[in-house]
This record gives C-alpha cells, sequence and structure tokens, in this order.
DNA sequence: CGAAATAGAATGAACGTTCGCACTAATGCA
DNA sequence: TGCATTAGTGCGAACGTTCATTCTATTTCG
C-alpha cells in the first residue's frame, strides 16, 4: 500500500519529499511536525501515510537522498581535467551553498541525529565508507596521471578531506558572518603542496 | 524566584544542568523532554521550574557551559611550552572524548540546533568569535617567541584550525569505527609544516 | 510559626498515527 | 452501451499519548 508504483504516485512522493527537506531544514526532524509538512506540501495527513508508514521513513529517505547528492557531487569532482584545482575548488563551494548540491543546515541535522538514531548512523557510515574509497580512488587517478604525489598517503588524504569538508559545513553555521574567505588561499596552499608531485615550498 | 542564590541553590541548579546534559547527549534538544530531566536529576517538574523558567534557558545554559569548557581547553593549549606540539597533540584529543573537554555529540547538536534557533547561534557566534580571536593570539605569541613562521596569515589560520576541529568532531560521528588514526600524522605534517619557521619539506 | 523547598496532579496544546468516509477513474460484465 | 464493482486518491476528524508548564498541597527546617 504505501509506495504507489504508478507514475503520480512517484512525483507526489518526491514532491512530499522536497516539502519535508524545507520543514527539516526549517525547524529540524524533531520540531518540524507532520501537520506542518502536511500543510507545506498541500496534503492531508491521512493522505501522507499513504507514501510513507511513518516520520522516521521520510527522515530516513531525507537522509539518503541528501547523502546520494553529496556522492553525486564528488563524482563531479572525478570528472574535473586538473584534479587538484577541482578539489580545492570544490572546498570554495562549500561554502556559496548554491552551485554544490550540499546543505550544510541539513547536513548538520543529519549528523547530529546520527549520533543517536542508528538506522541514520547506519545510512551515514554507508555513504561515508563510499566517499572515503571514492576520493582514495580519485586521488590514485591522479598519482597514476602524475597528478598527484606518489609518495602520499591516500587513505590519509581522503581522511583529511572528508575532515576539511565536514568543517567547513559546520563553520558556515558556527560562523555565518563569512570570515572564512581568507582562510581558503591558505587551505587551498597546504592542500596543493601536500598533493602536488614537485613541492613548491 | 528563578536563580537562587544559596549555596545549596546553586549546587542544585548544576545538578540539574549536567542531568539535562545526559538527556540531551542521549536524546537531543528536542527529543528530550522535562520529565526525562527530572527523573534524571531525581526531582519532580514542578522543582525544576524554580530554578530555570522554561527548557528553551536550560538549553541556552548548557551550550553557553559547553563553549565555555572549548574555550578553557584553548587556554590550556596556550599554557603549553611548545605550541605547535600542542596544538596537534590537542587535535588528536579530540577523537578520544575524554581528556579534552569537547562533546563530539554534544557540540552537533549545538551546531544542529544554531541554526534554526537565533539565540543559540548568537551565543555560538560569541564564543566563536572568541575563540578565533585567542587562536590567533596563540600563534602571535607563537610568532614573537620564534617557535611560528613569522609570514604566516594568523587569521587565516585560526580559521583553518577551528575548520579542522570542527570536522573533526563530526567525524567522530559519521565514521565511529574510526579510521582516523591515519589521518593524523598527515595532518599533523600539514600543520606543523606551515607553522614553523623553517620549512622541513 | 512561616518561609523556603519539594512533590505531584492538573492543564491545555500539540504530537504521530489511525480511521472512516467521499470522490474519481478505471475495469468487468451484461 | 450502461451499470456495478473495484482500486486509487484524498480529506479531516478523532485517538491516545506526550509535551511544557502551572497550580496546589505538603514537607522541611531555621
Amino acid at each position: 500500500m504505501h509506495p504507489p508504483p504508478t507514475k503520480r504516485g512517484e512525483e507526489r512522493r518526491a514532491a512530499i519529499l522536497e516539502a519535508a527537506q524545507r520543514c527539516f531544514r526549517r525547524n529540524g526532524f524533531h520540531s518540524a511536525s507532520i501537520a506542518s509538512i502536511c500543510k507545506e506540501a498541500g496534503i492531508s495527513p491521512g493522505h501522507l501515510y499513504h507514501f510513507f508508514p511513518s516520520k522516521e521513513a521520510i527522515v530516513e529517505a531525507i537522509v539518503e537522498g541528501d547523502r546520494e547528492r553529496m556522492k553525486a557531487a564528488v563524482a563531479e569532482i572525478a570528472a574535473q581535467p586538473d584534479l587538484i584545482k577541482a578539489l580545492v575548488h570544490a572546498l570554495e563551494l562549500i561554502d556559496s551553498g548554491s552551485g554544490f548540491a550540499f546543505d550544510n543546515v541539513l547536513s548538520a541535522e543529519i549528523v547530529a541525529e546520527a549520533a543517536r538514531n542508528p538506522r541514520v548512523s547506519e545510512i551515514l557510515g554507508r555513504f561515508d565508507t563510499d566517499a572515503r574509497a571514492e576520493i582514495g580512488r580519485l586521488l590514485r587517478l591522479g598519482q597514476d596521471a602524475g597528478q598527484v604525489r606518489r609518495d602520499l598517503d591516500v587513505e590519509a588524504m581522503a581522511g583529511v578531506l572528508l575532515v576539511i569538508m565536514d568543517g567547513l559545513g559546520a563553520r558556515t553555521i558556527s560562523d555565518p558572518q563569512g570570515s572564512r574567505r581568507a582562510l581558503y588561499p591558505l587551505l587551498g596552499a597546504m592542500l596543493t603542496q601536500r598533493l602536488t608531485p614537485d613541492p613548491v615550498n
């Protein structure tokens, strides 16, 4: 009953998810109510339960979707010709919200939720393993192409890049005034120096 | 009425805050109920309202306390003789939970809450400005002592360090299995290289 | 005694979820 | 073709629970 397989049903379901995302973004997973999601989506509470068995299921679908977009963003970096430049540029995009598919506010909510909700934690962990592997693959490809220095600890660098991504996202919230602009040249230089084959010092 | 100035009153108030912190840590600000906090603290709901005018006030006190502890942690770094070593070591401590006063789970909750609660955002912003200034002061002191290279962009580096701190905290949640150990040597090397006066390359 | 400390029931609102009903469109069958 | 049946779509009231908060009563103690 819950997942209607029809064309219109799929669209409706997606529309509800978008409405829910706006609500969750505005009020968080626990403060946003089913009623508010229904109002935002323009449907009745009874109807919503034809698409999702519970609020928890909506949360999980939202988390899944968010991580999926993050995955796509990493894949986009892989398509660029100059890996290092693309990598550094991607970090800058985290700040500007759009462009990149990241939603820092939603991400913060997801991480906080993962700390106490095992099902969300499981989803997050799954995508995180993927992301680390994918970035590792990227860097190894860069090594093969001679763009990345060969003695780099690829696994470690993948971890460092994820730390920086998560950190930048969190700081757009802690420090919304954006005294972060000045930080990008330094960050970029630090990364470039570690990544490029001939140390520029 | 709300803030009892007596000795016993202060202790009681602190005990309630500790109980609230455990609850918030376990369930988040919005899912943790006044009832659960009261049970944890061993008091009645009516009594709790003699100490705090509202749940929101408890949340704000918790946030304030958490940031205060973070501030103290930064001050502790300042007291060490070898600034760079202390800085890098401090980052490693973020992982191991205790030792450092950081509570990564609570911090994640706070950041998420700040994204939608203006009063929490204000508190966070205030401490953030402090922290950036304090780290800047630290680095400049290091420059004066000849420990830190003189051509370093101190403001930018303070920002980078905060990014890394927040990022490491978030990743203890996203990746609890701790494939982060390998990342510390690289991170430490990157920072040391940028900070020390004579590039070690 | 009298005031502060404490308890716990009461309150009204809001929550997630369920239920029953109405409407619409397709389908079965004469 | 025309009518009965079914399945999908949708609504909004109602349920039982839990929430933050308030109220009233009781105990503790200087």
